[in-house]
DNA sequence: TATATTATGTTATAACATAACAATTAGCAA
DNA sequence: TTGCTAATTGTTATGTTATAACATAATATA
């Protein structure tokens, strides 16, 4: 059976072996603990993870450094405003994003990763460019409360 | 002669008066520091700035105190992308936000607290809570390069 | 003044992140 | 294959940001 998880991986794997990237063994259980967790994790929850669930040790150092590989080859995103990293929702599918936008629920930590309509975001960009300012592409980090824990909340 | 920092920190005052809070000489001093800095301060640097100015001392947990302070009191913001600090720009006016706006220089790091067109605002607002989510306050943060540096660059 | 509340001081420690250098591994040309 | 080079990972130390826990001081108010 080959689920989501795997088909990211596969994905991930042929476009960094394209793009003359190296996941190596290490890099790749890094991502997988991303693919699986229903939340962000922090740089050491990851350690803590790698440590269970693959019986092998990583420093921290290291972690941090194969999180800065994954965020350079764009298959991990990192959460500025909780220093969390988490997959990149887009891995496989085709979908591209030039800036990454994510609803943060601030009561279950999931975290989704959206895509603002373009006309939106290009009047963003507008209104702010007007001032003189360049926008990099820093993402959008929204927190608030998701669907699932409003309903509970109204029971 | 009353400069645009002494205007403020009246203004402050008056305002925390009126809401019952206290605006004690240490936060005081540290809402100063901050309206006097040219950039965002982190809470250490506010410690050491702190010795400096005032030849007093002041110890990193107290900082954490009166920052949460200041910003509960909406005097100061904290930026989540860079965990630093600044003195709200809208002190002296009477001008409201309710959702604070950041454009942050990654070359000089001055940073600009903007107004986004109240329209533009409702539209982001709309597109999001379209998905079910329900945004909280949550101030934009938004990293590029400012005028004056481009200016610099293209000399 | 007595009492409660708020603010600040102090120490320790947790949580997040990087610097510096050594050892290992992978890629590649001779 | 061998040796060279560059990339990756290991290791240790340290820097940076933030909070916990408890003591003391200042302030408000009954
Ligand atoms: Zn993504
Ligand atoms: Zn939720
Ligand atoms: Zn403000
Ligand atoms: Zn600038």
């Amino acid at each position: 059976m080959t689920n989501k998880i795997d088909i990211s991986l596969q994905k991930a794997q042929s476009e960094c072996s394209r793009t003359g990237l190296r996941l190596t063994d290490k890099r790749c259980k890094v991502l997988k603990i991303l693919l699986q967790a229903a939340e962000p994790l922090s740089a050491y929850d990851i350690v803590d993870q790698f440590k269970q669930v693959f019986a092998e040790s990583l420093s921290a150092m290291s972690a941090y450094r194969m999180l800065d590989f994954l965020m350079q080859a764009n298959l991990v995103h990192k959460l500025e405003t909780s220093n969390q990293y988490l997959a990149c929702s887009h891995i496989s599918c085709e979908h591209n994003h030039e800036l990454p936008q994510f609803l943060i629920c601030d009561q279950c930590h999931t975290v989704k990763e959206i895509g603002l309509s373009k006309q939106l975001l290009k009047e963003l960009r507008g209104s702010i460019e007007s001032t003189g300012f360049v926008l990099s592409s820093q993402q959008l980090e929204l927190h608030g409360v998701c669907e699932a824990c409003r309903a509970k909340q109204s029971e």
